[in-house]
DNA sequence: TGCCACTATTGCGCATTGCACAGTACTGTG
DNA sequence: CACAGTACTGTGCAATGCGCAATAGTGGCA
């Protein structure tokens, strides 16, 4: 089964959780976020999402150049994204709880 | 915040979770997952989830005349539907543990 | 020098899908 | 007859993940 659109909604949750606690760019953030284990995550989805979060204030900027390539573009929490990312968290959990209670009448009828 | 992302490619889901073991139509449909804790869920989306399902081949689907008000057109799993309700149950399983995990290292970075 | 791979970001357009809203229609109550 | 509850359909919109192309810097290799 496709698993995109199981990101659906959830990717801002996962990237606002990889921000947690340590600045990172673009780049960074889709290859931490195979490693987690969405093997599939699109890095325009991420590019994408990072600039939404950062347009709707959640996130700080700045750029830093590399000795390995282009310059890096630095995203990092802070109020606002730390207060999302905590809402986020919660109402993701109780969602995954709804579902998981759906799942576990499945073949008891 | 707001779940209704969080439905995308997960309705699908839980739509064929109701189904599982018992036959049942739209507005029945709607009422269950309501009451299972998707309070927020739209009947125009339990309606064509339904609808796309159908069109998939993954539910079976017969009408029934009621005495309180208009006809009822039930669906049921066959199955394609069973085999799409096991990969799917299992597809997300796995998707909420990977989130999981990445929630685990909030606030432990 | 020229070609290629890896790193890094942006922009365009598309596909999927949940939802609001309107319309149709049947039953029962006042 | 108006209205509420039940029940389904169709239209069009909004959100968002993704494929793909373009741009651009660094370094290796023939």
């Amino acid at each position: 089964m496709d698993s995109s659109q199981l990101l659906k909604g959830v990717l801002d949750l996962a990237v606002l959780a990889v921000l947690d606690g340590q600045d990172s760019y673009g780049y960074d953030v889709v290859r931490r976020l195979r490693e987690a284990g969405l093997d599939d995550v699109g890095d325009a989805s991420v590019y994408g999402t990072l600039r939404r979060l950062f347009k709707a204030g959640a996130l700080t900027s700045y750029v830093v150049a590399s000795d390995e390539g282009p310059h890096r573009k630095y995203y990092g929490l802070n109020d606002v994204g730390r207060s999302l990312l905590s809402d986020s968290a919660r109402t993701w959990t109780s969602f995954a709880a709804t579902m998981d209670g759906l799942l576990k009448e499945v073949g008891a009828g």
